[in-house]
Formats: C-alpha cells, sequence, structure tokens
DNA sequence: CTGAAAGCGCTAACAT
DNA sequence: ATGTTAGCGCTTTCAG
C-alpha cells in the first residue's frame, strides 16, 4: 500500500536521459535550441517517466501562470453556462485552464472575487459586471481585465447588440400593429438595462408607438411575475421584457391573472436561453450570442495578456437575430380562446423537438 | 501611462516594516509565532502596500495549491449548473479556488483533463464520468479524486439515491394504477442508468406492473423524442424516462404524434432541472439534490487531501424525493381532451410561478 | 548545442 | 520572537 507516488521532476528526466536539467528545460520550452536527437532522448525519457512540467514553477519565472479567471454574476443563471463552457473550451485549445467564480450577483464578492484572482491568472474575464466603472479600472491595475456585456471605456469589451436586439423586438411588434408597448425592465446597475431601454424607446417612437417603462425589476422570472400588474394597469398590448427569465415569470402571471398571450397581451424577451422553447405559447425573443462572445473574450484576453495589457482596447459587438416563435401576434387577436394544444399538423410540423435544437 | 505596476512581494514588505521576510511570511501563514505588535505592524504594511501572498510560490514548497479541479461532462447540462456554483461557493469558503473544465461528453477528453490539472490542484471532484473503473483507479495515483454520481470501489463517492428516485417514480405509477411501464433508458456507460435500471424493475415487480426498457437512449431530449416511436408500440401508458431531458424530449415528440400527456401515457423524469416546470404539463420527476452534492463533495475532497488520500474512502448517498406535478395521471383518464390551459381557479392557484421557487 | 549558476516568491528547519 | 539558510521546480542568462 505505502509506496509514495514521488511526483517526477525536470531533475530526474535529466537523470534517467544523462542531460543537464537545463536541458530537459530547453527540451520542454525551446525545443529548437536543443539537438533533434537529445531532444527526441529527453522527450522520450519524459513520457516514460510520466514527466509533465509544473506550471506553477515554471510561472513563477516566467510571470505567464496560463490560467485565467472567469467571473460570473451566477453560474447557476441559464444565460452564462453556455458561455462559460465556449470559454473554457476555447481556453483549453490555447493551453489555458479557467477558473470560474460566482459572485451570486454581489458587486462586493466581485471585486474580492477579482483581487484573489489577481495573483494566480495571467488575465480575468469580468461577465457583465455590476461594479462601478471606477472600481473596474482600479482593478485592472492588478489584473489584465476583459469584459463582457458591458462597455468599459478604454478596456476590452465583448459586446452582444442589445441594443439592436429591442429594437428588432419593438419593431417586430409595431410592425405587429401594437401601439401601446411597455418595456418591463431589468436592475438599474445593469448596463444592458440602459442600452435596451434607449433602443427600446427610440424605435418604440418611430414606430409611433408609445413605450412605458416598468421597473427597474430583478432580472428573474419573480422579477417579471411581480410587474404583471403593473403591466396589467398600463393597459398596454405588448411588452419586451429584459430577458427570458422576466418573459417566462411575466408569462406565467399573467397565465395566472388569465390574461392570454398573445392573444390579449404579447410577449417578447431577450437571450434565447433554452427555457424560451419550453413555454407555452413558446417565447419569442432576440437570440444572444453568448457562445461567440465566450471564444472571442477569451481570444481578447489572451491578446491582451500577450501585448502587456497596453493595446488599445478594442471593442466587438456581436450581431444579435430576434426569434420568432409564439407569444407574439397582432393585438386584439383575442376573440376566441382556441385551446393551446399542438396538433400533429401544427406549424411547427416535421420539426425536431424544439429543445432539440439547442443540443441538449 | 508608463508606470509599472510591478508586484509587490513578501521582500517589499519585509523592508518597509523593517523585518526580515521570514517574519512577514510568519505574520501570514503561523500568526501565533510571532509578536503582536510586529504582526500588526507587518500587516498594515502589507495591506498598505496592497500586497498578497503568491499562492503559487507558496505551493511550490507547501505542496498544497489550494486550487480544485471540477469535471463535468456539459457544463451547459442544466443538470450541472447549480452543483458547480454549489462546489465553487464551498470552495471559496474553504480559501479554496476551482478549475471547472468540460468533458463535452467524451472519455479520454476527461482522462486528459484530469492530468492536465493534476499537477495544479490538490485534488479533483469527478462529477459523473464515463470512464473506466480501471482508468479512475490510474489516474487516483496521480492525484486526489472525488466521484460524484458513481459508485467507484476504494474511493470517496458522493451518490445521490437514484435508485430510490426510481423507485419512488415506479411506485408512483403503479399506485396510480398503470400496468405496462417503459423506462426510456439512458447510455449504457452511465453507473446511474444501471442503478435506475435495477431499482425500476424490481419495483416494477413488486407493483405487479411490466417494465420494457427501451434504449440506450442519448441523455438529451433528442434522446427522449427518438424514443417517441418505441414507446407508442410498446403499447406502455406510462414511462419513466433516464432523466428530465430525455423526458422533455419525448413529452415533445409525444405531443407532437397526438399523444396526449398525461391523458393517454404518463411521463416521469428524474432531476427536476429548472426545464420541467415549464412544461405543458409540467413534469413530474424525482428531484436530485445536486447542492447538497455539490457542497458535500467539496468537503469529502477536502478531508481526502488532508488525510493525505489515504482515508478509507467514505461513501455518501443523499436523498432524492419524487415531485408530483402534472404529467402523471391514472391510465385512461383520457375520455376527453380538455383544453390544457390552466385558469385562474387551477390547481395551482394562489402560488407564485413555478421557476421563481427555483430561484431565478 | 549544452552545462553552470542564479533566482522567481515563498516556507521551513535551524539558529540565536 | 526573530534572523539565517536552504531549497521547492523551473527558466534563463552566461560561458564554453
Amino acid at each position: 500500500m505505502g509506496e509514495e507516488p514521488r511526483v517526477v521532476t525536470i531533475r530526474d528526466v535529466a537523470q534517467a536521459s544523462g542531460v543537464h536539467i537545463s536541458t530537459v528545460s530547453r527540451a520542454f520550452s525551446a525545443p529548437h535550441l536543443v539537438n533533434l536527437d537529445t531532444r527526441n532522448r529527453v522527450l522520450t525519457v519524459a513520457s516514460d517517466l510520466g514527466y509533465r512540467p509544473n506550471r506553477a514553477a515554471r510561472g513563477l519565472i516566467t510571470g505567464r501562470t496560463h490560467n485565467l479567471g472567469l467571473i460570473v454574476a451566477d453560474i447557476a443563471n441559464p444565460f452564462f453556462p453556455p458561455l462559460i463552457k465556449a470559454a473554457q473550451t476555447q481556453a483549453r485549445e490555447r493551453d489555458y485552464s479557467v477558473f470560474v467564480a460566482d459572485t451570486d450577483e454581489s458587486p462586493v464578492v466581485e471585486e474580492h472575487l477579482v483581487e484573489a484572482f489577481a495573483k494566480q491568472v495571467d488575465g480575468v474575464l469580468l461577465c457583465s459586471p455590476r461594479m462601478s466603472n471606477r472600481l473596474i479600472h482600479r482593478l485592472r491595475r492588478e489584473v489584465p481585465l476583459v469584459v463582457v456585456n458591458r462597455h468599459v471605456k478604454g478596456l476590452p469589451c465583448v459586446l452582444m447588440d442589445v441594443g439592436s436586439a429591442a429594437r428588432q423586438a419593438i419593431e417586430h411588434l409595431t410592425g405587429l400593429g401594437h401601439e401601446r408597448l411597455a418595456l418591463v425592465a431589468g436592475p438599474a446597475a445593469s448596463w444592458t438595462n440602459g442600452q435596451i431601454r434607449r433602443a427600446a424607446g427610440t424605435a418604440a417612437r418611430a414606430g409611433g408607438a408609445r413605450l412605458h417603462i416598468i421597473g427597474p425589476n430583478q432580472p428573474t422570472s419573480r422579477g417579471g411575475a411581480a410587474a404583471a400588474e403593473a403591466v396589467l394597469s398600463a393597459g398596454v398590448t405588448a411588452v419586451l421584457a429584459y430577458n427570458d427569465l422576466v418573459a417566462i415569470g411575466l408569462m406565467e402571471a399573467l397565465d395566472h391573472a388569465g390574461v392570454r398571450v398573445p392573444a390579449d397581451v404579447s410577449v417578447v424577451g431577450i437571450d434565447d436561453i433554452p427555457h424560451s422553447q419550453l413555454t407555452r405559447p413558446k417565447l419569442t425573443t432576440a437570440a444572444m450570442p453568448t457562445v461567440a462572445a465566450g471564444r472571442i473574450a477569451v481570444d481578447m484576453l489572451l491578446q491582451f495578456v500577450a501585448d502587456d495589457a497596453r493595446t488599445s482596447a478594442p471593442q466587438t459587438t456581436l450581431e444579435t437575430a430576434l426569434v420568432v416563435r409564439e407569444s407574439t401576434a397582432p393585438p386584439g387577436s383575442g376573440g376566441t380562446d382556441a385551446p393551446r394544444r399542438r396538433s400533429a399538423k401544427d406549424a411547427t410540423g416535421g420539426q425536431p423537438p424544439a429543445t432539440a435544437a439547442q443540443g441538449y
């Protein structure tokens, strides 16, 4: 039982292959500087011995840990997992590992996490941060930062064009004939929320519609449910929600109150999380390119790190696209209360189940 | 612009506070060994300078990285995020950071990931691994391993009592009067699948029912959809699915084929992912304690690490509980095809929206 | 092309 | 209670 599994170090490899440790080191990190035969011999011995370079030790001297930090508000919020997955995969392809952390929506935790990561990563991906710009700029001096889903001047940012998403949603609604609209807004601290608000307002005006702002609200289904009453008393015929979770909560509360979607009120979400395909009616929503964002953010961060964080900060904005499903219809289409159940000859007939399209 | 943000090291603190570096070191890692006044002075100076110990350097000598690895099949699979979140939170409370990685369901990637993590973490959490026991035992010699959602002899395991879940589900079904049941099974390589199969078989027999096994299938909604035909031709009145995703895919396909749930066929899932509250009808399913599993797994791993991985391997099995919702009913209850739409006076009347209960 | 030596930031005996 | 010294595993001058 007791055989100590002693770790094999560069010295073991050196000894076993009859060369100096610096040659072994070079064989791994500067192969061109070592004779082909020696290199092969060393590599063979190393692999026989099961040697793997110790990254921490290497990092101590190179100053590069080959680790990245990824900070999100809530891992369990369905918006984030695809982004996390994409970032992790991309990082791994670049031979980087990633620490993932959850702030539980707290700006304070956010700050602590960045500081805790600072020394053990080469850079941090800050997703939808809630802390102040001021603080972000203070932290960027501790560790290279790339921000996702928020614009921060002077820092590399990966944005998803949520303004366009809101505009498309509103245009879809006004195009359907709606003239009294509501926006169920999200948290005040959310950059995204401001974007949506502005774009939705402009688009509504352009479409000759009036837009009620309801909120701020929690960015959760609970938040959406809580806003239902205000939506009803605003007397609108269509609603754009801050995100899908809010839209779903709202739809449930509306349904509960006997209000039919889309017959009485149309609802549009933002994000296109998998859940939005399961609601009845299926949610019309603007898809956010979270996977692309994750991949690109990692590459941006790596580039930023390689440039010693002095690059002119690139800002990438990713396209968004409205996915029209079943939760929107022309106003006043609610004469009859047709059963919602789909039959085999439905509009989506012949398609595979909706969730399958998500890869689940 | 050009002020180098030079990292502050233990030496800077030592100099600034007029003591030797080893005193600074002790002030942090063995406070009781240093005079109270000096300690306070050192700590103050350190905090003024913004000093933070370099964990990699510390780990190089202590042999403890204070990092953990967490490996799951698919970060975006809704089953995992709550577990990841819980593990991450628990680890952070213990002053540990966690690397998260995704195997994309590949046993080969799984192996590579463990090996890549081996040197830079104190231990690895292997969630629902698909690789062979043989391989797991080989890898455990490289790094302390704790397995979640699978039983591996000689290794600490955190299990969720999926056998009990299956039994409860079958008993619920036979209790409703069903006599012809089907199990839409999952992947053959899944330990969980075996457990479910065995327990479901036993429970069915005890309940005087016949159980058709359909599968193996992919553990996705696509897999569930693909199994629909087989379910139909098996002529059963109730189905237990490998997990919620499979159940949801199955329900969609059934709906698509004009088969009513639960009027014609009852469906039960396993996991209780948030999605299961959004389907119409809402899915009856057995809830898996993923949050508890995540927390406990971390503590087990930390304990295991502290014991130098020579503890007798503890096995914890967590309780599961059936959540009866709307996808199950007595057989042959499908005389009339009542519209599914809930009204204000519905069974769930007065409850907050279902998804809100999930904390979204 | 390879070896020798120094040292990354830190902790752990060992002195004092 | 504090200073000294050695060294964790590795890379990187600098010689040769």
